[in-house]
DNA sequence: ATCTTTGCAAACTTTTTGCACCAAT
DNA sequence: ATTGGTGCAAAAAGTTTGCAAAGAT
């Protein structure tokens, strides 16, 4: 909570405004601390300020990012999911059952050292899932029908 | 265009059809050659023939990836681009400057690897794009304003 | 008082769908 | 003849935007 005043305050620094539905999407996404749409989002801050408009949340989100607290990533096909940019993390996702599971930044390393190596390429860690298959699922496709 | 005709009569194999709209998605597609959208698709096909809509292109891009000849990346935010499955490659794509390089798979040889071991996790290889910035990008930063 | 943000509605972009007609087998 | 595909138009899904009123500084 602590860290959400600071957040807020980094906000008005650099010209922005504190304001009440800022100061709820923050909350809303510290509290939820995985990977959210912006309807998620809205679903929280709506239980204590119903007024709270989906653009808002949007908006916010936006400014969030303009600032580097937030980050967004497209998991796959619809939404994107937000989160905050401090535990630094990657995400898996099934494409069969939609799971999805964080995992540390430091399996990227290799690849992240390669492609500064080879293409002078500075990946962005976070902004992309690995897209697969997970145990469940594959367990699945070997007994088709459990015999 | 060996390999066009194969693809037909695979689609056929599986009870679909071969129509004039999807030889022409397909033949694009051959054409083209690097990741493209589904109405850069469209276009190309238009040149030919005008009629063909993009529902079509998008119905053909979707039979075509069920028979696993296709399939789409997600590289950002906006479309999604569609490619052949053969050249086995992941895609790094600018975020500045929306830059897009192919990569060889061998690079994401460790990751994959790992993500079997540690979660047996099966990684879909060309379906996530590796978000960062280039190297004209990065030099950009270097020297904001070229002295 | 000023300049930013909000709520709303409406636009926009990309993709999907319902349906009647048409075409491939 | 049958089943699957096409073109069209309209809907969906997710996100963005214009604007006047409200709010933060």
């Amino acid at each position: 909570m602590e860290r959400m005043e600071a957040v807020l305050q980094n906000l008005r620094a650099s010209g922005g405004r504190i304001t009440h539905a800022r100061r709820a999407v923050l909350q809303a996404l510290v509290t939820a601390r995985t990977h959210v749409t912006a309807e998620d989002l809205l679903n929280i801050v709506q239980t204590g300020s119903p007024e709270i408009h989906l653009s808002t949340v949007y908006r916010t989100l936006d400014a969030l990012e303009n600032l580097g607290v937030v980050d967004h990533v497209h998991l796959g096909h619809g939404r994107a999911v937000y989160h905050l940019t401090d535990n630094a993390h990657q995400h898996i996702v099934c494409e069969k059952c939609s799971y999805v599971e964080e995992i540390p930044s430091k399996l990227f390393n290799e690849l992240e050292k390669n492609l500064m190596d080879t293409y002078q390429f500075k990946v962005r860690m976070n902004h992309f899932a690995v897209i697969g298959t997970c145990q469940r699922c594959l367990k699945k496709l070997e007994e088709p029908k459990h015999a």
